[in-house]
DNA sequence: TGGTACACTTAGAATGACGGCC
DNA sequence: GGCCGTCATTCTAAGTGTACCA
């Protein structure tokens, strides 16, 4: 085995990794870690390994001239391939500079629509700032160097063009894309103009942006108070709670059917910080939750939901209309001139703190905020969101630097909460598009990173050994990092650098390979990864050799983490990190499957088929999954009844056709024969149904415990998919979804049908 | 060198919206 | 028209990675 890196058949039973959690997790119930007490391990390697300084200066002096060289060799700017895209987009390179002066330089096609103009005043104000984009960033670098001759016209102009383009405009368009003319709609859709970002400079030094203005947080709505006739009963007996102590008992209340309040720990944490809620008098009597019944609460909750449900028509619109309302008001910022939408502008109400797996802090109170918690990050100069009457922010900023909008502390882990833009932003395109450059980059040095750490598993110190074990993970399984945790803050939960010995098992021999190790760890999410791997001899022995002599909570790489391990990669390659091993794998796994197993000739359902196998061998690679629809078996059956109709049709419909062919041999009439060309269609026809049928099945039985969508949605260059949509005439519709189409509109702009990653 | 704060991305679950079918 | 299943969207937890400090 050399260099395998396939990640489609690298596994001995991929198919075996599924969610299996909760059986799992017993396994690693009440354990005491030790894994942090390296002491021994260093002894043992002291005395083994003696010349290990001089090793250590004579690799730098190698890593150092690799350095040298593969900055020389990656340093060229890394042009999109599609050389039969349409001159302009084919100039165009991601370092987001445009080849040619933007034709509109500030389009907003939601301001006239918007109810609040006030909000709106900075545009105005704002029309003359201008973006000073030099990159400093080497991805990201010009592609030539513009003089200031060329920069002062083009600002000019750029100017000149914003000021026409702030005046008052007689379209608007509303978010469904209806154009509107005076007020009055227009029932045809119009193509809506998007900001092309990706064809403008970037900001230098860290500055995120220059002008930034918002309305502020949407906060929770107030503690509605039960009726009078919603009792809550201790003991058997009706007990009347203060309201404090009412709002965190309807939180349990509301929870009541879900598995969650079964648990000890979360038993355990919301009785402790309900008690925190309580009146003195109301702690001296509710002594026990098992006497606690929330269940008139429970059903008063479920009424209101189906009531919800049943709501007319017309009310229902109203709610829609109050919703839309608020997200036009707080869901949309100034952000440099643009109009851009703020993806989670709600702050976050107050409830019971749902860890995943085994968190043991499940049930906690997360408290409600209130404006003196919220921090406000704003331009000095924009109109800044005013606070709720007779309430205070804890700050306003006006820091640069930072993308986000609002944030506060919340009260479960003392970690800071953002409000921030959304994924069609610019600023989080622009991320994305860095981050898929970042990964092609490592794209052409990969075989030399490669080779280094195969190398690196003979060395003499055991931590380059461990790094280069490491290493070869990430890259082989696509593992994630693994940060060290906090004991007892979070669910026990690794990645690569934090795996533990009792997380591998090895396998001389297994199934008829050699050297298999097995993996079985609880990761991200507490997801189960579970994973049958045959490795290269010398993994095998340096993992014997890791494992020797240690417990089996003791860590595999003692000797390592994410810190020195994301050092030694910079030094590698200039931007690596752990993290972009994942997206180059996903990506590229992705790009290879397309082209292995697109077929020109299928149809179009046989060719998203294809696609959405490439898909699920990213999804499989990168261990998404999901808990199987409950509705999964049902839906199934109806499918396959739905074929077995299907089927009967199609025979009933050949039979036709035989009798008509034979009827036509016969009659030898112009009539029979067009009976038998309709009855042919007919058989045509249903056959295209039956197939699309079994495509659907065979689909969605593969995709049962699969989640496609996280890596389609952060580790698939979306280039990718969309020159394979555009190679093979496939509507990119049927790839992305809106919200989809608006993250990725940069990559639909400028990639080609020959676009490889 | 290690700890911590912070900023940001990635993740699955929950919820909501919508469309097809009876 | 209502029900049901599916897909889209929202929510927020849980990661990664960097900067800074002692």
């Amino acid at each position: 085995m050399s260099g395998d890196h396939s990640h489609n058949d690298s596994q001995i039973d991929s198919g075996s990794r599924h969610n299996d959690s909760h059986k799992h997790k017993d396994k690693y119930k009440d354990k005491e870690h030790k894994h942090k007490d390296h002491k021994k391990d260093k002894e043992r390697e002291k005395s083994k390994y003696s010349n290990s300084e001089h090793r250590d200066s004579s690799d730098k002096k190698h890593r150092d001239k690799d350095k040298e060289r593969l900055k020389l060799k990656d340093g060229s700017s890394d042009k999109q391939k599609d050389k039969h895209k349409e001159k302009k987009k084919e100039e165009r390179s991601f370092d987001g500079k445009p080849k040619k002066e933007k034709e509109n330089g500030f389009e907003s096609p939601f301001i006239k629509s918007e109810p609040d103009n006030d909000f709106y005043h900075s545009l105005k104000h704002e029309k003359s700032l201008k973006r000073e984009r030099n990159d400093d960033d080497a991805e990201f670098k010009p592609k030539k160097i513009k003089t200031e001759n060329d920069r002062s016209e083009k600002k000019a102009k750029k100017r000149k063009q914003e000021e026409e383009d702030i005046k008052p405009k007689k379209k608007i368009k509303d978010k469904k894309g209806e154009v509107a003319t005076d007020g009055k709609k227009k029932a045809k859709k119009e193509p809506e103009e998007k900001w092309k970002w990706w064809e403008e400079e970037r900001y230098t030094d860290g500055v995120k942006w220059k002008f930034l203005e918002h309305k502020g947080p949407v906060f929770a709505p107030p503690y509605d108070p039960l009726p009078s006739n919603v009792k809550f009963y201790y003991d058997g007996k009706h007990m009347k709670l203060s309201s404090t102590a009412e709002e965190v008992a309807t939180f349990f209340a509301k929870m009541l059917d879900h598995e969650y309040t079964t648990k000890e720990v979360f038993r355990k944490n919301f009785y402790k910080d309900w008690r925190k809620e309580m009146t003195s008098e109301e702690k001296s009597k509710i002594t026990d939750l098992n006497k606690c019944d929330f269940s008139e609460m429970s059903e008063y909750f479920k009424a209101q939901s189906e009531a919800r449900k049943a709501m007319t028509k017309e009310d229902k619109q109203k709610i829609k209309e109050e919703n839309e309302r608020i997200l036009q008001e707080y869901g949309f910022c100034i952000m440099d001139n643009h109009k851009e939408r703020i993806a989670n502008f709600r702050i976050e109400p107050p409830g019971l703190f749902r860890g995943r797996g085994d968190h043991p802090k499940m049930g906690m109170l997360k408290r409600r905020i209130r404006s003196e918690d919220i921090i406000v990050n704003c331009s000095k100069d924009s109109k800044h969101p005013k606070p709720p009457p007779g309430t205070k922010w804890k700050e306003v900023r006006h820091d640069n630097k930072v993308t986000w909008l609002v944030s506060w502390t919340e009260n479960i882990q003392g970690s800071i909460k953002y409000i921030m833009l959304n994924p069609s932003s610019r600023i989080k395109g622009e991320k994305d598009w860095q981050k898929y450059e970042t990964a092609r980059r490592l794209k052409k040095c990969v075989e030399r990173i490669r080779a280094q750490y195969r190398d690196d598993w003979k060395s003499k110190e055991m931590r380059i050994r461990q790094r280069a074990v490491a290493l070869y993970f990430i890259d082989k399984l696509a593992l994630r990092a693994g940060n060290e945790k906090e004991e007892g803050e979070t669910a026990d939960t690794v990645g690569c650098c934090s795996l533990r010995v009792e997380h591998l098992t090895l396998h001389q021999e297994m199934g008829g390979q050699e050297y298999v190790v097995e993996f079985d760890f609880l990761g991200k999410d507490s997801i189960r990864y579970y994973n049958k791997v045959p490795v290269e001899k010398r993994v095998f022995k340096n993992l014997q050799l890791f494992m020797e002599d240690k417990e089996p909570e003791d860590d595999l790489f003692d000797r390592l983490n994410t810190s020195i391990l994301n050092k030694h990669l910079q030094e590698l390659m200039d931007g690596l990190t752990a993290k972009v091993f994942r997206t180059y794998n996903a990506s590229i796994t992705l790009q290879q499957q397309l082209n292995e197993i697109t077929n020109s000739e299928d149809n179009v359902p046989a060719k998203i088929l294809s696609y959405n196998r490439a898909n699920r061998a990213v999804a499989i690679l990168c261990n998404h999954q999901r808990a199987p629809p409950k509705t999964f078996e049902k839906s199934m059956q109806n499918l396959q009844t739905k074929i077995d109709a299907k089927k009967e049709q199609l025979a009933d419909a050949k039979r036709e056709l035989k009798s008509a062919k034979a009827d036509a041999k016969v009659r030898r009439d112009e009539k029979s024969k067009k009976a038998v060309e309709s009855k042919k269609k007919a058989v045509q026809r249903i056959e295209e149904q039956l197939m699309k049928l079994e495509v659907q099945a065979t689909d969605r039985e593969e995709n049962k415990q699969i989640a496609l969508g996280t890596s389609k949605l952060n580790y698939l260059d979306p280039r990718i998919s969309i020159a394979w949509c555009k190679k093979f005439g496939i509507q990119i519709e049927k790839i992305y979804n809106k919200t989809q189409r608006e993250k990725f509109a940069w990559a639909i702009d400028m990639a080609g049908k020959d676009f490889q990653f």
